[in-house]
DNA sequence: TATGAATGAGATTTCATTCAT
DNA sequence: GATGAATGAAATCTCATTCAT
């Protein structure tokens, strides 16, 4: 029956994804987890030892749910500059869908609140996207669409915050719509620095 | 005696400063902030309404007191390419010394900790902040130094998205020495996008 | 399982009913009233929102108890004198009972410490109670054993606050046991002004 | 110069009448005291102990004022009937200005807020009040309004009772103005009962 | 003497976690 | 396995009182 098991935890880490999300690490309560998940309170830590470990599995799952998307994404593309349109996009849609948890996704990189563990799990995560986007721009250098003496690391930093930058602006403080978000702008400023 | 009082209120948000910036808004406790500040516990409760108002009035300090350095900072230098270095040294030193209150400062924007009054606050420095980028690409067009087509705002999303990514790279991830980072790979990258 | 917790706040109710009778309002503490119940000081939270709610259904609670009690005490005598005399005797042992409480009754009526719903509730009772004792003269009206012109209110006015006085001098001032005060020289003077 | 001292006291014990009254014990701050008599919280320490004592000083003026009163009163009526009226008038005045004491009086006789001392000196208190009512009923009996058999002690008890009832009644639950309330129809049935 | 400033002791309440069915 | 009920540890905030000028 490890395959309802598998279930019940899935659905627990859904409802943790909702509240955490909409109210923060500190704010949020194991009940309303329970609530929102439909169990009772303590069969919550018949899957998981801890608010604190829910938490962290909860990361793991929205962050493996990314790099995942990510692969399907780059793979549908062609072309360094669609590459990069399509990760822009993408990526707006995952800060959309967890804005609650930037919060915590700092603090977790940052604070105790978040065992070693997971910090180094967030770190590689953090570290795959990186080589997400370096490779798309080796991608480029190779194809010869962009400059032979592009310093991809460099390149995937500025992508990679100002990507970042954009989307927070827009979501965040100016409260658009993600799918009305037009990555382009960005982009095109990118390519004048990387392009050959 | 006004002067005391104010003096205080400085003592206790120096204080706050630290311990929130150690252990973030909610594992700091109002006892730890005291000790740090060497006063009684409910000395605090004399200058501040509640933990809430003194970690919005800490915030507030924080955010004039960058304001006043930026501002200091650009008098003295002289060039679109060496405000934005002096820029990009200068942001480096400030998420260094409050690597803690990133946290706080994006939760400050996002969950209800924060009153509105300072959420308004924060976007208003957020705001100021770009301002002062889009005011060094302004002066480099003027003096012919960029292009002349530069969309001053998308360039100032660019810039500050990749300085803050550069930055929290080296500090926190690759945990660099905040004097040792050198901003101009950043810079002459970010050059090829925007000169003339 | 409502029955359950139905007893539970039962108990809770009446280790209140010593606690905040012995103490006050403001000197009992909720860890006290807990002892009292031998149960955890946190449990009481879950059957009342707070120390004010607690204190509030206690006195709808000994209200309603009063007013089935005197119910059934009249409702096994007969005859305008015998009633009242049982009232009396009722009335003082209640208040022998509530001794501590008379404080927080009125404080009730007056200060905030209690809801305006209770209050209600109070002067609710209150007026009960008087027209309990209305109803009493009114029957000795009938029956021709009070004089046909009583103003049974007013009579209902001087038979409370009697009573009243009569047994909080003996018990408070004299500090008398209940069981051995004896109402007819208050009746029987009452009976000179109110009979036939 | 303690004529000073005095006046400073009595300043205080005014604001402390103020205040107390508006509040209650608990809810009334040593500082409200202190900002109401015009003065700095701490001068208050000079001329009281404590916050209880300061309490207790302030029912002893009370107390004392409104037996001077009470005295004055008597001696400015004659007859029986008169005296018990200008009694409840005056009786109905005392607990107008001070219903937000009653409260305490009460918790002052039961409860160990106030020490056995001040217990002591309201309950002569109370049994000066009695007397003065049974004097007015000896008086009525030498002077043949009343019956010879009259028990004065438990005419002082109806008569107290109904009084303190009736103004309550009247003040606290049907908000009247004291000075449009006529204690004459308590007056009259209470006379059925003593009158020869 | 008068007082603004400082403080410590203490009380309510919250909530993650455990218990018992 | 699932859960409602119970709980204790901890944290904020209040306020009478003391200190220092």
């Amino acid at each position: 029956m490890t395959g309802m098991r598998e279930e019940r935890r899935q659905q627990i880490i859904e409802a943790a994804i909702m509240v955490f999300g909409n109210k923060g690490y500190h704010r949020a309560k194991i009940e309303e987890i329970a609530i929102e998940a439909e169990i009772g309170k303590s069969t919550i830590y018949e899957y998981f030892i801890s608010k604190k470990e829910l938490f962290e599995e909860m990361i793991i799952f929205i962050v493996e749910d990314y790099v995942s998307q990510i692969e399907d994404v780059l793979n549908n593309t062609s072309g360094c500059r669609e590459k990069l349109i399509a990760f822009a996009i993408n990526y707006g849609n995952f800060i959309n869908n967890h804005v609650g948890l930037a919060e915590n996704t700092i603090s977790a990189s940052e604070s105790t609140t978040v065992s070693f563990g997971v910090k180094k799990e967030i770190k590689r995560w953090k570290m795959q996207v990186f080589s997400t986007l370096e490779g798309i721009f080796q991608l480029g250098k190779s194809s010869g669409e962009l400059r032979n003496d592009l310093d991809t690391n460099i390149a995937a930093v500025i992508a990679m915050g100002s990507i970042n930058e954009y989307y927070g602006m827009q979501l965040l403080i100016k409260g658009m719509n993600p799918a009305k978000i037009d990555p382009t702008p960005i982009v095109d400023m990118l390519y004048k620095a990387i392009k050959k």
